[in-house]
DNA sequence: GCTCCTTGGTAACACGTGTTAGTAATACGT
DNA sequence: ACGTATTACTAACACGTGTTACCAAGGAGC
C-alpha cells in the first residue's frame, strides 16, 4: 500500500507502529496516514502474529457448559476491557473433541486464561508456544491460581451461613446436569470441608432427571434431621423449596436453604431465596491488567477486594425449628 | 523440523496435508510422520493462515448479552461439529469497543456467523478480506437469512396459542434489561403483527429495574380487560404469574401465560407454564456444514426442521374466564 | 575543507508455511 | 540401445509484515 504513498514500506510501518526510536518528518508521517485512511488498509493480522510470534487474540478457555449468571457478565466486561488494550477476546468452551492443544494449532494468542482444569500436557504445549498461560479458575499445575475466587469458597460460605444460625445437620443439593460437575463438586467438596471444621453433620446428593422425585430426595433429608440446605444455584434451591412445601414443610421454620447466584428466580420465589452473590466488578479489571501486560493497560486496581463473594439473607433462612 | 528427519521441507509439507497428487513413498512418509511425533512438532497456525489466506477460526459473533439456554446448547453442539471438521470456533460478544472491523484486524477466520445484525460497512470489510459470511438469525445486509428461526416467529407463535384458546385482548411483557432488547423486540413485533391478522387487541409493557412494581403493571393489564399475556421468557412469565397471585387473580382462570425456553424455572412454578421451546440439535448440523464448506464434513442434514420452535401446553393457559 | 553527528529514509533479511516447477533415478515399450 | 513415462523428491518463490543495518543529506565544530 506504501508504494502508493509514494514512500518506502518500512516507513509505513514506521508510522502506523509509533516506533519510539524512528525519526519520520511529520509530513511524510501525515501522508502515510492519509493514504492508509484513504485506501483503507489495515495489515494482516497473520503476517504481523507470524513475525511477532504471538498475535492479538486472547483466548478465553471455558468449561463445556453454557455460559449465565455473573461470570456472563464478567465475560462481557473482560471483553471491553481487553478491547481497550488493543486486545480482541475470544471464547471458547470446552469440548470433548478439540483440547488446548488442538485450539493452539489454529491460532497463537497472546494470553490464554483458563477457566478450566488444563492437563499438564496442555500446559507445556502452550508454554513451548510462548502463549501467556493464566490461571483463573481453572488449575494448571505448575502456575498459582490467580483468581479471588475459589468454587470450594462458595460451599463454605454457604454453609459457614447456616451454621451461624445455629444448624447442626446440613446437607448438599447437586444438580442433574453433570456437565455442570466441575462446578458443583467443589462446591459440595468446600462444603463438607467446612462442615468438618464446624463439627457439622453434612451429606450430599444429586437431583436426578425426573422433577417428580425431588420431593422424596427432600423428604429423606428432613426425616433423616437436616435442618439446612446449600443449594448448588438458585434454582436448586428454588426446587427444594418446592418440594418441602409439596411435603406440607415451612421454609425456612422446617428447612433453611441457601442457593447461589442471586438470580432473578430467587428473589421472586415465596419465601424468597437466601444466596450468595458474585462481585466480579474488578476481577475483570484485574484480569484484563493481567493479560495485557506490556500494553497500554491503565494499571491494575490497586487493592484486590477483600471478598468476591458476598452472603444476600433474605427469607429461606432462620435458625432451626424456629428457635 | 523436516531436517532433523532427513528430509526436504516440501516433503513434510506433502505428508502432512496429504497433498493428492503427490508421490511420497511409504517408508519416507512413516519417517516424517515419526519425526513430528517425536519432536512434537506441529505448523504454525499463523505460516498457514498467511500462505493460504484464511485460518482455522471460525467466528462466531454473538449479540452482547449472557448466552443461556438452548442457544447455548446450539453453540456447544456447533463448535463440536466444527471441530469434526478440523475448524475451530471462537465466539465474540459483541461489544461497544470493538465492531466485527476490529476483530478482522485480530485474525482472518474462514468463516463468519453473524447471529446479530451487521452494518453495510462490516460486511463490506468482511467481503474484501475474503471471508466467508453466513447470516443466521443475524440480518446482513444483501446476504440471505440462513437461519430457520426468526424471533419474530416466536412472537407469533406465542399470539396464535392464545388466540387458539379463544383470547382476544393479549399483551406482550418484556424484561427490564436493555441489553436484551435485540432479541425482545422481534419477538413482540412479530406478536403485534399475528395479533393485527387476527384481529386481537395487542398491547405490551416493559418491567422496571424495581420488582415490586411488576404487580402494579399486571393489574393495570388484568382491568383493562386483557386476558392473555406473552412473556419474553419464563422468566418474566414466571414473574407475572407471581405478580398475578399476590393480586388475588388466578392463573389460568383469570390470566392465561405463556413464556418461552422451556427452562426448568416454568416447569416448577404452581401453575406450571405454557412455553415455547427450541429444536435447535438439527440447526447445529445444518450451520456447521453451511460453515465448512469444501471440507469433509458429513453432508447437510437432508430436510430442514419445518419447524424450529414447538409450543409445550401447560397448566398456565386455558381459555378465557374459565370457558 | 574535513570530520562528526543528527535527521529522514530505505534495502534486505526473517518469520514458517503452501505451492509450482524442475531434477534425478528407475521402469517400460519397441 | 533409445525415447518416454512414472516415481520420489527438492530448490526456490511468495504470503505481508517487523526489524536491523545501512545510506544520503545537511549542519556544527575545528
Amino acid at each position: 500500500m506504501a508504494e502508493a504513498a509514494g514512500v518506502s514500506r518500512t516507513t509505513v510501518s514506521f508510522v502506523l507502529n509509533d516506533r519510539p526510536g524512528a525519526a519520520i518528518s511529520e509530513t511524510t508521517r501525515q501522508r502515510v496516514l492519509q493514504a492508509a485512511a484513504t485506501l483503507g488498509y489495515v495489515p494482516s493480522p497473520e503476517a504481523r502474529a507470524l513475525k511477532t510470534g504471538r498475535s492479538d487474540i486472547v483466548l478465553c478457555l471455558l468449561p463445556d457448559w453454557p455460559i449465565t449468571g455473573p461470570l456472563g457478565v464478567l465475560l462481557k466486561k473482560l471483553s471491553a476491557h481487553l478491547a481497550e488494550a488493543g486486545l480482541t477476546m475470544f471464547s471458547h468452551q470446552r469440548n470433548a473433541v478439540d483440547d488446548l492443544t488442538q485450539v493452539l494449532q489454529s491460532t497463537t494468542p497472546a494470553a490464554v486464561v483458563a477457566m478450566c482444569d488444563l492437563t499438564p500436557a496442555e500446559a507445556a504445549f502452550a508454554q513451548q508456544r510462548g502463549v501467556h498461560l493464566v490461571a483463573w479458575m481453572g488449575v494448571i499445575p505448575g502456575y498459582p491460581d490467580e483468581a479471588g475466587l475459589r468454587q470450594s469458597d462458595v460451599g463454605r460460605l454457604q454453609v459457614s451461613a447456616l451454621a451461624g444460625l445455629g444448624h447442626e445437620r446440613v446437607a448438599y443439593v447437586l444438580p442433574h446436569d453433570t456437565d455442570l460437575a466441575w462446578f458443583s463438586d467443589p462446591r459440595r467438596d468446600g462444603a463438607s470441608e467446612r462442615a468438618a471444621e464446624l463439627g457439622l453433620a453434612f451429606e450430599h446428593v444429586r437431583l436426578t432427571d425426573d422433577v417428580g422425585s425431588t420431593t422424596g430426595l427432600v423428604d429423606g433429608l428432613t426425616t433423616s434431621g437436616t435442618t439446612g440446605v446449600c443449594a448448588y444455584n438458585d434454582e436448586v434451591a428454588f426446587s427444594v423449596v418446592k418440594a418441602a412445601q409439596r411435603l406440607g414443610r415451612e421454609v425456612p421454620r422446617d428447612l433453611s436453604v441457601v442457593g447461589v447466584d442471586d438470580s432473578v428466580i430467587g428473589r421472586l420465589s415465596e419465601p424468597s431465596i437466601t444466596t450468595v452473590s458474585f462481585e466480579l466488578a474488578h476481577e475483570a479489571e484485574n484480569l484484563a491488567a493481567l493479560l495485557a501486560v506490556g500494553r497500554n493497560l491503565p494499571a491494575r486496581s490497586s487493592a484486590r477486594p477483600a471478598e468476591v463473594i458476598r452472603l444476600v439473607p433474605r427469607a429461606s433462612t432462620a435458625p432451626p425449628g424456629r428457635a
